[in-house]
DNA sequence: CATGAATGAGGTTTCATTCAT
DNA sequence: CATGAATGAAACCTCATTCAT
């Protein structure tokens, strides 16, 4: 391994560092709350620091979305390399756990996340970074929805655009982190969320299937 | 028409006013980029205006929650007030619907209600504000649960407490609207969200039968 | 009594109530902290009403130290017109009584005369007030000053001019004072002010006298 | 000397720096009018800046008490170090010029000393800054009390508790600042503090000698 | 590379004062 | 005369960002 590299993964490391503090600050401070000075004391850094690594908060603040998604592309892609040997079940029951494996990554930061939406807030992100996130975000409905093509195709589920099914589970998985994160917030109440992640998916599961629709519907 | 009630009325329909403005500007803006300046500028009132009508920025942010919240149950009341006379499927259909007008009322504050799940933010928050949103909140699950209370009791639908079906239906209805807005905004699509939306509680219903389910699965 | 002295009458008793009320709320919350609002609230009226009475903030402040020096007024020159009668002994115990009363009239408003000296509120003041304040205050000292004339002359007391010897009388009066409720305020003492009190007066007395020096000095 | 030491020695210069210019701001212009902006002018900072040194508006001028305080506390520490070679009346003279020099330091300090009583200014102090004040203020006292311990104990001076001397020393001090100070500004008369000053610690000192009084009264 | 003190623009908020009713 | 809602200037204070060390 040459100096070069050497430099170069240490500066990667540094990044990591700072990303972990700062997942730490927003998701209990929120973004407008969190300062860049919280985030260097988590991190053990200077404030000047951060900006070593980071072009701007709003820039920090992106690269956490990021890190979600390329770990939610990890797990897909992992549950879509197996897809041949798995039933609609199993599949179903992969992808319930790959979800809840992303949560638990990072429960809180999907919440935050849909601050990206906020039109100014895009605008102080460099093109590079909105780039990536439509590519990872774009990638992991792809899978999901490759999952379920040849099992839409011979009419075993459902018969909707692969792409709207997918849609749905992630829909259905943010919908249940962020309703049960804000109730935990707001009302002090215990974590359900494992209950009804479950149920969610066993309903979705019974629910594409069409066999046996036809005979009741 | 006594002076007190013209006062307190004329009272309101400025607190409407502000929030209307605040709507628009929060939703373009999103929390922190927006200034109770532009706020007032849209309003066409001063800034010192705002504070007579609102403790801070913080409690009128999070007031428009309640005006949503307040929506949503209205609508939810109206489909219980008639549930005797419906059927399951009637039912998902009436809720599908209330849904969709909620959305349609205010699309983009849905997004922003999670602003409030920051500790921070419920800081600045008056006690009243917070048990209001509680209490409008928790309302607002009720009635969808109890929605389906017969039905589950004589086995109608899947075993499971009408609570978390209640929370199932909102996570979904959230977790749509967030993330088909969050693609419009990242990625400029059309709006999908009426389709997805119908397909979530098509699948939902379907889900949640349980006669079928036991003669295939 | 005409229409036109009962409106005058009617005006002045509007102005004390306002001045009650504005004396408690700077006692409680000093003048910076103290709002036109908070006062209004006190006095039972709304903001617009205190102009109507005085001209601004300062003004109204203002006033109060008038209505201090007036009653301190009023009670030296009932001191000064028995004075024929008294010894010195008599006069000094005279005096002591009248400054407490007039700390019982004012407790706290002495801390707050002290604000006046700022040239920038000197300068909000009509030259009027300013006159009245000035006037008031120096014929309080003349009065004190006089009461020791012949015993001056006669040489029974400390051969001092009056006029130091008024303004040592007022300085220890106002010094205690202040020092007492300063204590009260920053540790919560009890209030020791009458003891302090006396006592100085006591040593007054004494200090001043001459005859009994000149037998051992 | 260390890095680590010369930082906080810079750290502690510009704390001056700061402190000086507020001083002098709030002297000729008074708390309320005196803005953070004018302070950070005669500092040659930016607003910012003083906000790294000090919490608000309050402390720091709160910290400006501690200031004469701290000196007033050197001095007297002075004085009682050399008790024991002193008389009643060396005792006293050399308590007057301590005042004076206290005085020289920082003449119109003592009369914004006052505005510290405010509840309200209170409740933005840091209990730190709180717990110093009472501390150093006791401490003065302290000293100033014991520095008579003796001659009350043998019956030289008119038998109180030395505290309640030690209260009317400070008292009368500081009333005779408090009210020379006030004519100035308010009659622009000269400035007489010395005579005033001189003839009262005369008049204190005869005032308290016990042995030549019996003789007279 | 790392620091952290300093910046200063700009935010939120306050409040003395006004004025239409 | 009295009101009190509205004003808006100006205050306090924050904090993303920079830069000399």
């Amino acid at each position: 391994m040459g100096i070069q590299e050497r430099r170069k993964r240490e500066k990667e490391r540094r990044r990591q560092q700072i990303m972990i503090a700062a997942k730490r600050v927003f998701s209990t401070r929120g973004f407008s709350k969190a300062t860049m000075e919280d985030i260097a004391k988590e991190a053990e850094l200077s404030p000047g620091t951060l900006y070593l690594y980071f072009k701007n908060k709003d820039e920090l603040f992106s690269s956490l979305s990021i890190r979600v998604l390329q770990y939610l592309n990890i797990r897909l892609e992992h549950v879509a390399d197996n897809k041949k040997q798995l039933t609609v079940d199993q599949k179903i029951e992969a992808l319930r756990e790959a979800m809840h494996d992303v949560y638990k990554f990072d429960p809180l930061m999907l919440i935050n996340m849909f601050h990206l939406q906020s039109s100014e807030t895009l605008k102080n992100l460099s093109s590079d970074l909105i780039a990536d996130i439509k590519k990872l975000s774009k990638n992991s409905l792809t899978i999901i929805a490759r999952l379920f093509d040849e099992e839409i195709h011979n009419g075993a589920v459902i018969d909707k655009p692969a792409m709207v099914l997918a849609d749905i589970i992630w829909s259905m998985f943010s919908g249940i982190v962020l309703w049960e994160e804000s109730k935990k917030m707001i009302e002090g109440d215990k974590d359900f969320l494992e209950k009804t992640l479950d149920t969610a998916f066993d309903i979705f599961r019974r629910g594409i299937k069409t066999k046996l629709l036809k005979k009741t519907l």
